[in-house]
DNA sequence: ATAGAATACGAACGATCGTACTATTAAATC
DNA sequence: GATTTAATAGTACGATCGTTCGTATTCTAT
């Protein structure tokens, strides 16, 4: 049954569907789940609001649509390319690489969009962010697995848990801070931090250098 | 001139103002500058919409007067106690106690008001993020001085902007994390970061303990 | 051919937004 | 005591919010 890729119909909508959530991820980057509103996410894509909200029933369902939508960019940004690295430490350094180009790109306007919409959605209860809570609690644990699996590079590391708090406090550091101040010097402060906890947990410094692996394939060296 | 003192109105006018941003304060830190509204805010304090904007002006004013009331909160929770604490690392140390109480304690509902509010407004030019953009220069600085004056107990401390970063990033990924996921183990994560980091600077342990000088008088010790 | 489903629009709804204008009350100044 | 100033309320305005309803269009399935 290839009927559903075949129907004109729903091809239709998931194209629209797609074109209203690519807007709808940076404009909810920049204004927030809650300023992210239907008639003026309608106007700059040149539809109606009773057209956009056609396609996703009510505004809850946009804003969880929207995060999925933010997670999936997230994904082939961040997690995919970290794990065509080589396990261990060249692994767990090409994330923090990763997140911090993806932040420092702008993949979304508002810097990263989960840190934009988390400190938003923090103190509401409700199914917003649950979905947050939970995605972070994802992002949370592959950075753990990542510190664990690089337990053999980094003989003096006791607390995976720990050393993947840091780690991403500093991380989202750099991304609050660069956009608050318009700089990108947060970044190399945020590299910085790292590298050099790292290097304190053991790590062969010459794992830690940059260019992180690039998105292609495997490079020749 | 004790006019300005004797003046019944104006007496009155600023009671009514501190209600108001007392209430502010607290709205913003959970539902953000632009989630301030005047309606509500008035509904609230049992006033009339006309009456809250007659007292500030201008949307745009009450939000600059909301944040320097929560800058006056802050000062008094964690600027001043800590500059009644012994220059250097014990100073240093207390300013780290002292943030992660403010924000565990929720001085303000939503957790750290300028933290709350930065995200909000990081990626929005104009007056309100220049205003805490400044204000975020200045808690840096305050940060990076109080390293500086640490530096002869932390003998391999080699840049405090670099420490004021980390130490920054670790604090609010504390109180992120503790907001989104409900649970106060991350403000001992956080601790545990920081101490260990002094202590990997050459801090004497001893001073890195629990609790950290009470806001009260120099205790008898 | 025709019935049904999915997409899209336009118009209108009640609610709330920030703001402006007017009036009333209380306090200070002359 | 009359005038000025500040605080507050009341009312109304235009804009925008999310949502609903009716309808036209496009494609699938019978």
């Amino acid at each position: 049954m290839t009927a559903t890729e075949l129907d004109g119909r729903r091809r239709r909508g998931n194209a629209s569907r797609q074109a209203t959530l690519d807007r709808a991820v940076q404009l909810a980057s920049t204004e927030g789940l809650e300023g992210l509103s239907i008639g003026q996410l309608a106007t700059e894509l040149g539809a109606s609001k009773s057209g956009v909200i056609a396609l996703f029933g009510t505004k809850l369902d946009l804003q969880l649509a929207t995060i999925e939508a933010a997670r999936s960019v997230f994904i082939a940004t961040v997690i995919e390319p970290a794990l065509r690295v080589q396990r261990g430490l060249p692994r767990l350094w090409a994330i923090c690489e990763l997140w911090l180009d993806y932040s420092e790109a702008r993949v979304f306007q508002g810097g990263c969009f989960f840190r934009a919409v988390s400190a938003e959605n923090g103190s509401k209860p409700g199914p917003v962010r649950d979905t947050l809570a939970a995605i972070d609690v994802d992002w949370l644990a592959f950075i753990e697995r990542a510190a664990t699996s690089a337990q053999p590079d980094l003989p003096r590391l006791a607390d995976a848990v720990q050393l993947a708090f840091e780690t991403v406090a500093i991380m989202d550091g750099a991304n609050t801070a660069s956009l608050l101040h318009g700089s990108a010097r947060y970044y190399e402060l945020a590299r910085s931090a790292i590298r050099d906890r790292l290097i304190a947990l053991g790590a062969d410094s010459a794992v830690l250098s940059r260019p992180a692996a690039p998105t292609a394939a495997p490079a020749t060296g």
